[in-house]
DNA sequence: TAGCATATAAACCGATTCGGTCGAAGCGAT
DNA sequence: ATCGCTTCGACCGAATCGGTTTATATGCTA
């Protein structure tokens, strides 16, 4: 691991990234060192020389996930109350979060639902974690009093939900730097809720 | 192939689905005969009994989702002008095809683009025509002069698109039977769109 | 009941790939 | 010249790959 750790930060992210990017597309035991390595463009000694075996780069990996999580991106104190403030502002997050890492949303829900033995056991604390995160982002504190009468906000939030998911996935197939297009394009088809799902005192 | 078509349909179904799930979750070249023949809970000799080599099977596959897709379930003539009842029909046949082939929707995005030169060739024909299809089905002949007048339909559409994405990997990811709560919930959202965005004309 | 075809699986094949090791080449600093 | 460090290609035994062959169990026919 010290080996690693005294490369320089750019060689460090071209490995990361190409372990993250499999693992995240195969699973622990389907993906392969050889095919990290080639894609990292070292030879596959190198991984070994850098993290010992496969299980410590994989657990290398899940801490590094882990820290983004914790970290101040996902704090959750100061959260707007108004809903599609809140959804605007995760949502510039999100962008700027997957600019920087880009195949942390690719390893995630993968390593979520790993099952390999070999890796299993250390990923229990972070599934739950993960999940119980997820709802208090989303929902906690948030102001429903702002609906229209006839606006269930339950739909509502379930609604975006879906569009989130749907959103991201897009975003993940374009590799293009067409992240500002994007961002607008969200910010446009929230803007177009809230003006017609809240009542008017609120616009 | 013979051998079999000659099998019970429960049998072939059987088969067919162990091979869908882990061609579709791995691809061509990662997805083994052995681990194909052990979810289907037979030996891996009678795969290649039944199919002669491992191309054969996926081409088998790839002929039988074809089929599907071109089936009844995908003709767009007679569509709903409004798009909410479009959009809705949409589902209902979504969820029914989901249920009777609840592997189609895995295999086919990595069917669509499977790179591995012992069957890319083959897939040309289908990536055209699977990208046509999608564009015409969720637009052509939509009526959006019901819509508010300060409502961008585009927005909504692209809207839709997220939202039944995220919707669809929802889904697949519950592999309970409770597909009716699914549609009724989707149904609830879509009825909540309409009532908001249509000119009250229309509701 | 003897004999034959068929369905199935286990054992096996050579080739490849797996995770992991090792020795040597390259190279900057001393 | 040599030490230390990085890097890589060659190599290891074990496992797995797609695919074949052999053995066995199960009928069907006569």
């Amino acid at each position: 691991m010290e080996n690693f750790l005294s490369l320089t930060d750019d060689k460090q992210k071209t490995i990361r990234n190409a372990a993250l990017k499999l693992f995240g597309g195969y699973g622990y035991k389907m993906a392969s060192i050889k095919d990290i390595a080639d894609e990292a463009g070292i030879s596959k000694s190198m991984i070994f020389h850098y993290f010992g075996t496969k299980k410590d780069l994989y657990l290398y990996l899940v801490d590094y996930c882990s820290k983004i999580l914790k970290g101040p991106l996902m704090h959750y104190d100061d959260l707007p109350t108004d809903y599609f403030e809140r959804i605007k502002v995760a949502t510039k997050k999100q962008m700027a979060l997957l600019k920087e890492e880009p195949f942390f949303m690719v390893f995630l829900p993968t390593m979520l639902s790993e099952k390999d033995p070999d890796v299993a056991k250390e990923l229990q604390i972070y599934r739950e974690y993960a999940a119980s995160f997820q709802k208090d982002y989303a929902f906690k504190g948030v102001d429903l009093s702002k609906f229209k009468d006839d606006v269930d906000p339950i739909i509502v939030l379930r609604m975006m939900v879906w569009m989130a998911e749907g959103f991201s996935k897009k975003i993940s197939q374009d590799n293009e730097d067409s992240y500002q297009r994007y961002v607008d394009e969200f910010t446009e088809t929230v803007e177009l809720l809230r003006k017609n799902l809240y009542k008017e005192v609120y616009l």
